[in-house]
DNA sequence: GGGGACTGAACAATCGTTTTTTCAGGGCTC
DNA sequence: GAGCCCTGAAAAAACGATTGTTCAGTCCCC
């Protein structure tokens, strides 16, 4: 590729002029000739600046590291897509690792930032790193947002407004008429789900329904635990005639347990799940999900990062736009009649 | 964070002293407590190596693409695990793109590899993306590699055994019963489209069944156009009562339209899918699929493109191992009794 | 016509590494 | 004891870009 001092050659000027023409710099005075030639030499050798020369100057990479578990979820690519495009939009790369693989011990992130790879993170934390292994996993001064959790700490945030949206997912259920409403939310441990639960417990308590600890599980939000959670969901007795599924691959799940027990949906039981994705349509019976704005969490997470990185400090912002949505599909309907 | 020159300081040595130790530079000779000195002053400065710096030196940045089409399929998350894990343990990152926000005009490859960001690229394109259109997208000496496509440019590649995963697919059906067996495959501009369905018509032909065109739609892999297609092919007289799907995500889609029109499975149709995901055993009927070494497809790609840029020339190489596994669940069945 | 202000551009330092080259000193050989 | 080789390390150049400083020429004013 060219480089700087190439463009300065073909042009018959310095590098420091080709560099100043180049970046725009309105301290620079030039005449308007000069300006060009540099210009068309640029275009001539299709000039792009080189990312190494630059980041080393500048000490910043202009890249962002997006850390998530499950990339598996069809739901991830909401988040990345509005990331992606935010960091575009200021030139920024993204790059994507897998919480996952990070364990406690690593020292992948530090190094990210400590080679200078990365200005700064956008985490997703699995449910099960402590807020204390978060702080063991960055070093003190990295900038880093986290996305749809937050921690005591004083990092930055940016998450759903879990509470609007479980609540409106059981609100939809108790207008069909339920009143034995269960939950099947993520572990105890997790700032997620105890927002969501609280919103699940927000409606029942506006609709005067009684809140059972034993219609409550928090196994996590895989098929597999969710399926096991359901399961023993239905050997309660009285059992509830509809569940609120706090995560809809859960969901996914949860149905597949039904229709192990031979249990009909909706006809004996409603599933209501949190989060929408496009395998919600193709499931049996088509799942009832409330549409949480992923995209731009994606987004704001990204603005977030880039200011704190500009110098703000770190903040929490919830994202309220746009609002949960009821996508009302086939796995909800008035509970069965009292027998 | 710690630079060289502060190792260099700290140890009472010169910069190129530190360095070399730091590399293991074999021609560098030193007194063991010189080199001692570095360690610790390194280890104590908890020092790595500056990013920018190295690679604008080196010309070489360390990491890699890996362009994807439709993030949001499950089976992605294997490709990207397998590809992940074969970088790191090169010691380089992985960026990753979404080929389908990659259009024609633009030249977003071009300057990832003109501004030195990446060495080179995994790409998976999308069915649309021509031959040419490829060529236009990338710079005549980019180092690249095609994840499960092939170009008859003298680019490398890397490929699952399409024919092979089809045949099994196919040869499932036979081996129940079924004399009529559709295909819902890729669009036909697609090369794995054709490889797929060659594997189809080649376990018909084994059979001695004859292959029907118009039990063969090529409408491509997303649940919505493997829908049409089913419903399509249910219009068809006598229709078949066994169908591959070459996309697993497409089997999902034509489940639906099967729901749809009231169709039986397995018990009127029978249906398997090219390519498993944990959504296929969720799914109403749990999909039989047949599982493809996606994983192992990652490893190769990033590995045949690491030794494409240490100056091999490109290869096609096929991945056969694992072979592809028929994963039985219960969306087949024997054909119903001819009326 | 001399000095100051302004214009338009070059010079030069710097970021952190890597790597080739140079160099000082000590020990050995003859 | 002069020359050589070897050891162990320092010096220096280079990668490509950015940016504060310097500088040569021109114009204008008095």
């Amino acid at each position: 590729m060219a480089t700087l001092s190439q463009i300065a050659r073909l042009a018959g000027v310095s590098v420091s002029v080709a560099s100043r023409v180049l970046n725009g710099d309105p301290k620079l005075r030039t005449r308007p000739d000069t300006r060009d030639r540099v210009l068309k030499a640029a275009k001539d050798l299709n000039y792009t600046a080189n990312y190494a020369g630059r980041a080393l100057r500048l000490a910043r990479s202009k890249a962002l590291a997006l850390i998530i578990p499950a990339v598996s979820s069809p739901l991830f690519a909401d988040l990345l897509s509005g990331a992606t495009e935010a960091a575009e939009a200021q030139e920024y790369t993204l790059l994507i690792g897998r919480s996952d693989r990070i364990t406690a011990g690593s020292d992948t992130l530090r190094r990210l930032v400590g080679e200078g790879r990365v200005d700064g993170f956008l985490l997703q934390r699995s449910d099960d790193l402590s807020d204390q292994a978060l702080e063991n996993l960055v070093a003190n001064d990295a900038r880093i947002v986290l996305v749809t959790s937050r921690t005591p700490g004083r990092r930055g945030s940016v998450i759903l407004d879990d509470v609007a949206g479980a609540r409106l997912a059981t609100e939809h259920l108790v207008s069909l008429g339920h009143t034995r409403i269960g939950l099947i939310g993520g572990v105890p441990s997790s700032d997620i789900a105890r927002r969501r639960e609280q919103g699940y417990a927000l409606a029942l308590h506006e609709a005067n329904l009684r809140r059972r600890e034993a219609w409550v599980r928090r196994l996590g939000y895989s098929p597999e635990m969710a399926a096991a959670a359901m399961e023993s969901l239905m050997a309660t007795d009285p059992r509830p005639t509809g569940v609120v599924v706090a995560n809809v691959n859960g969901a996914i799940g949860a149905l597949t347990a039904l229709r192990r027990l031979g249990i009909d949906v909706p006809g004996e039981m409603s599933v209501v799940a949190y989060h929408d994705e496009w395998v919600a349509e193709h499931t049996w019976p088509p799942l009832t999900t409330v549409k949480m704005p992923y995209y731009q969490v994606g987004v704001q997470a990204v603005q977030s990062l880039l200011s704190q990185l500009s110098g703000s400090p770190p903040q929490d912002v919830v994202v309220r736009d746009p609002a949960p949505l009821l996508v009302q599909r086939m796995s909800t309907a008035p509970p069965p009649p009292r027998p």
